[in-house]
DNA sequence: TAGTGCTCATGATGTTTGTCATGTTTAGGA
DNA sequence: TCCTAAACATGACAAACATCATGAGCACTA
């Protein structure tokens, strides 16, 4: 048996609406939650399944995935520690319309809905927080939506290779991406053929944009690759 | 001038959030809230501004259209009557990060922030219908956007079809679109080239799906269609 | 430690789709 | 009403990408 992580001091919490709770309501929480550890490939939750609470990644990453109706994986997001996933469905009553997959071993607390709905319900500065997020990720949503029906392979490819800096980190180095994804879950990302992926990586490295050893990569030259990928910011 | 909308008799408000208020904070709203006219193609709001309020349909159709870096339009969204648009970016304070445009002549109410913040704070339900909204919302643009990246052109257009008969509606006949779209706009639903529209529109009308008369366009066989986009219910 | 299956990698090939060019039709304003 | 610009339509061509095939390398487990 690990040891379950307490809600009162724990990191994670401070980054979701979980952050607006009183510390009575915390406590709450922290008596109610059920915490579990997942390895990797493990289903968090999967489509067509009915919520029963919200999930908050206490350690860890995991990926938001739907399948294609040629039943190939397209991956929507990732998620790691201080993430909440699985509040859209639950709040809108439906199956959940995505998988929840970990990534790599994590440990991910359940909070039944029924304390989430009485915290919304209670607390305007949750209820708001709530409605933020939901915000960003119809924003973050619409704009992959059109990125991915409008570039390129080799501009989606630099693209994902970049949001997995972003939803991974990378290591002491600052360049070799902490990520265990393999080329296949690259492609499902930008929504191609694996065999694209790996030779547009390919071309990276003749590019000296990046540097691959086995599966690991490591990002040689960033703004080159935010160039190629048509980002500007 | 033209007779002012009144919110206490206005169908369109019983379909939003709006519902949820009391007579009195409905009054309130009804004062304070101001109606225009919009001819198609003018812009409600713009990408890049800062939001001042929400706005509520009250007649006509608008579309939301996102810039891609390639300076091609892309439809994310139609609204009509009795759709909210303009929330997502209110709520998280950025600026509009879509296009909102008339594509038939239409009349919309702006209702100023401070209003909406006001009511989403003090009436819960509201709040919560606010956040159903917005998880819908998500839904809906993770659905659009794998299929957009796994779905062939004939496939789109055809489901292009379905989406514009759901938000125009069809005349008394039952098939002719109620829709005032280009072949161009059809384009930026799509996510290809004109031609490429119109050259798919010729296949279904040689398959018998559809019949077109210049710009309007009739659906003889709504499954046939159904069918080719790949769409099960 | 030696397999054995999975992942990475690259080449060959065909299909899909974007682009350019050109002509026709339609719609809306003077 | 006519005129002009925009929208519709189709063909030809090129580029991007998916698919199939095949082999090498790596990682896991027996």
């Amino acid at each position: 048996m690990f040891k379950q992580p307490e809600c009162d001091t724990c990191g994670s919490r401070l980054s979701t609406c979980l952050m607006e709770l009183s510390p009575g309501r915390v406590s709450e929480v922290a008596q109610v939650k059920h915490t579990q550890l997942y390895t990797r490939g493990s289903y968090i939750f999967a489509e067509g399944q009915y919520p029963r609470g919200i999930y908050c990644i206490h350690r860890g990453h995991v990926k938001l995935t739907k399948t294609g109706n040629d039943d190939r994986e397209h991956i929507v997001c990732f998620a790691g520690s201080g993430d909440i996933v699985g509040y859209s469905s639950l709040l809108s009553s439906e199956k959940y319309h995505v998988n929840c997959i970990a990534v790599q071993d994590s440990s991910v607390c359940l909070i039944p809905s029924e304390i989430f709905f009485r915290n919304i319900r209670e607390n305007p500065s949750m209820a708001l927080h709530v409605m933020q997020k939901l915000s960003s990720e119809v924003r973050l949503s619409r704009q992959r939506m059109v990125e991915l029906t409008h570039k390129s392979i080799r501009e989606r490819v630099a693209e994902a290779l970049l949001i997995i800096k972003e939803a991974f980190g990378v290591d002491n180095d600052g360049m070799t991406l902490r990520s265990p994804l393999t080329r296949e879950e690259i492609a499902a990302i930008v929504g191609t053929a694996p065999e694209s992926v790996i030779r547009t990586l390919s071309e990276f490295k003749a590019d000296n944009l990046i540097a691959t050893n086995g599966r690991t990569i490591k990002l040689l030259n960033v703004r080159g690759l935010m160039h190629v990928a048509n980002i500007h910011n």
